[in-house]
DNA sequence: GTCTATAGGCAGATAGAC
DNA sequence: GTCTATCTGCCTATAGAC
């Protein structure tokens, strides 16, 4: 039994990455959730405030991610694999990732919601970089950035085709085995 | 003196890249160029006709622009840096690619429109394998694919930055001079 | 926490006059 | 081609009762 506080943010998580945070309202919320928006205005008083939410809970989730690889996973190819294959897992469902949308809606997201989206992705490159560290890169941060472009990039491209191998074709080559 | 119909296809053009197609209306058109929202509609009689043709008129543009590199500038090496300095324009104004934006929003765009944005990457990839095969690429296909994935996913990062480079650099290695 | 009721604004779209 | 006028519907947001 989730609070309802929580199922509001998953359900507007999903909602960003098939249609976009603009894609949806407090009326596709309330109804998916059963109760009105005037609820949903308590839990988040504006919209501006649930992407904030939204984007500070995805950046927590992704270093917990990045944890918890680290802790079982020994080989960094393994790990960089077991990543891709997480959001390759997103086609199937016609999503994107959460930030990359919002990366897209940029200009109509708040200075707020800009920073921790730069942080997320700024974030998610230091750790790529380790990962690229680890196999033996001579550039490791150089690397981290063309493997976040090429794999945002991809989603689009491979969301369009309905083919989620173009995530893996598309970052091929980036560990070399 | 352009006529109406061309120039609310060029401030849709606009907007879509700033704001996406859903970031904008016909009364944002309409203001723009001076004339009201019904008149609008007489030219494009929906939002999604509208969206056609703006794909569909971009991917002329850019057929047109291959042919003029193709003949104008003799160094593949060159055409591609010629292209990726195009697509870097955009992040000053803070825009970024139509079709990468559209691709974004593909939940809320006609079936016409996917087929056409499709075939707009399409294109792209196959005169960038040309000149990944004349400039003696293994396997140009694939090399065009993830030319353009990171290009796509460079343009949302870098004008999250602020910073152009982030294209270079994230575009940096795949012509080896 | 959730409700009812309501506000003010904007969206895409159409009919018909000029 | 452009206008006025208008429609229906949805949006975010708030006040106040329960």
């Amino acid at each position: 039994m989730t609070d309802t506080k929580t199922r509001i943010l998953d359900l507007a998580e999903n909602l960003t990455q098939s249609k976009g945070f603009n894609g949806f309202s407090y009326l596709d919320l309330a109804a998916e959730v059963g109760i009105k928006t005037s609820s949903i205005h308590y839990h988040y008083k504006s919209k501006a405030d649930l992407a904030l939410a939204l984007v500070e809970r995805h950046r927590e989730a992704l270093e917990a991610a990045f944890k918890r690889l680290d802790d079982d996973v020994a080989n960094p190819a393994d790990r960089l694999e077991s990543i891709v294959t997480h959001f390759k897992g997103y086609i199937g469902e016609e999503k994107i990732c959460m930030c990359g949308m919002m990366a897209a809606e940029f200009e109509s997201i708040s200075p707020a919601v800009r920073k921790a989206l730069a942080l997320y992705f700024r974030d998610f490159q230091n750790w790529l970089a380790k990962q690229f560290s680890a196999l033996g890169h001579p550039n490791p941060p150089a690397v981290a950035l063309q493997y976040v472009s090429a794999l945002e990039g991809s989603l689009l491209l491979a969301r369009l085709e309905g083919d989620a191998s173009v995530v893996d074709r598309s970052l091929d080559g980036f560990v070399n085995t």
